[in-house]
DNA sequence: CGTTGTTTACGAAGCCCTTCGTATTGACAG
DNA sequence: CTGTCAATACGAAGGGCTTCGTAAACAACG
């Protein structure tokens, strides 16, 4: 068990999906509802939870012989964690340099901007002051 | 040669990074600019800049002895596929959740946020929305 | 011409990720 | 008990990334 997980690599965050999606599952169910495009064996499906389990990136119930794997880790923690970390590595750090090429027609499509306006607008605090901007 | 390059590892980025920033530069020149968190040695950086030239990710001047390289390709074009591939991974092409956890208070400072705010005012007006598509 | 120092080129080792094949275990029907 | 089916556990292969050691090419100097 780690208090602080690993980041997921690509295929284990694959399944992490699936598990978010429909909460604890059991290997032939995370197998059976991976997306087309990832299709993979069953002893791989099944290899990749036990690393995730040994890691801390997932949990299981071994009370039935068919053990039920969960996710451990919340979705946004985990994708909050990604995007820091491309931040990190793309961005030098500055995370609005990651927003603006988020917000380029081929990522975010009219309807998604309007979400993100919306987000912006829900934001807690519009009005700092210092920085100079006003809302 | 790749009209396409592929997207950059982890330690290709890096390299990229002080290639954008420094333009071309030799080969001691690129080592000498890492930042020393990622300090590595005159021969890695040679083969990664060699495996780069042979990706289509570096450009090389052979002009002179000392051979010459710079980036291939530009970082907003080579950012935007990054983000895009964890808009991807991450969060299932749902660009808007990515920037909703770029806008945590541990990824942006509020200044970070004002300069986001910033960015979404001066994005073109989409008040139409969903439907409203001009054209 | 030989020496010295810098640069390029090549190859290989070590590591991790991904995938799967095979063996073992357990439950259940006949 | 015995055969069958499903599930788990284990090990290993294959590939890519990263790093570096070593050899070869080249220039400059005395």
């Amino acid at each position: 068990m780690r208090r602080n997980p690993p980041l997921p690599t690509d295929a284990e965050l694959r399944l992490l999906r699936v598990l978010w999606e429909r909460g604890p599952s059991t290997v032939r169910e995370v197998q059976d509802h991976l997306p087309q495009s990832d299709a993979a064996g069953y002893t791989t499906v099944l290899k990749l939870l036990q690393i995730m389990h040994a890691k801390g990136l997932a949990v299981r119930d071994e009370s039935s012989r068919t053990h039920v794997y969960a996710a451990a880790v919340p979705p946004e923690n985990t994708q909050k964690r990604l995007v820091a970390d491309l931040v990190e590595r793309a961005f030098g750090g500055a995370a609005h340099r990651l927003v603006l090429q988020a917000l380029s027609p081929e990522l975010a499509s009219p309807e998604e901007l309007a979400r993100i306006r919306a987000l912006i607008a829900a934001l807690p605090d519009s009005s700092a002051g210092e920085a100079g901007g006003e809302g």
